[in-house]
DNA sequence: GTATGATGCCTAACCTTTCTAGGTATCGAC
DNA sequence: GTCGATACCTAGAAAGGTTAGGCATCATAC
């Protein structure tokens, strides 16, 4: 990856892929593309990282999926965010912000 | 692990780790004390996952360690930061402070 | 027309790191 | 003398991201 861009740590790509989608439903390549543009091009996830973890989020029930054509006239699989990935979304950014006060305690240390 | 607590993200124990180190030269099982209490008992590092991480980060050279005796007199294995080390805490900061804000940037988007 | 890159989906094997769950030993407190 | 805290360690499992492939369609450049 390049050097610019930072690399996710474990945990935190479902919470991207349930943000992106809780703006509007999306195909899978359009998630990797709006998560790099919502980063401003810091984020880039990985198409061997993407499709397994919406696999996952779909077999958990926070994304419900779909076969349709887009204006292109392209066939994609839409993924929409379910009630239930809505409630895990706040969740999971709720562990994230304990977890960067949790850091950031520790380096305010001197 | 106890609800109130976060569970670590893959990648950030080791900034942790010499983040209690940088603050002076300490043994093992002290570190996890020192990270509990740096962030107010919402980090609590597990031994299975301490002494690993650093047995991996003396073998890249980021702390050297020896044992020695301490005040209540028993044996500890102390480690210290290395040059390097410290160098390494840098990077895995800025790491860490891009990484953050490029979820935010994200997590902004409406 | 055809080669190339972007779009779009997927999988398998690998790698790293953390956690769980054990083991050992010393020490102070009760 | 038992129990909890201190202090070290390891093996195995689990998780999830990366690498590196494969396949197909489409637009653009040559």
């Amino acid at each position: 990856m390049a050097k610019d861009k930072a690399d996710l740590l474990q945990g935190t790509l479902d919470m991207l892929i349930l943000k992106a989608l809780s703006l509007g439903e999306l195909h899978g390549y359009g998630i990797i593309q709006r998560i790099r543009q919502l980063s401003d091009e810091m984020l880039n996830v990985e198409q061997g990282s993407l499709y397994p973890a919406l696999y996952r989020i779909e077999q958990k029930g926070w994304v419900s999926a779909r076969w349709d054509v887009h204006d292109t006239g392209r066939e994609a699989k839409f993924y929409k965010l379910t009630r239930s990935g809505r409630k895990q979304l706040e969740t999971q950014e709720a562990s994230w912000d304990r977890l960067v006060l949790a850091i950031a305690k520790v380096r305010q240390a001197t």
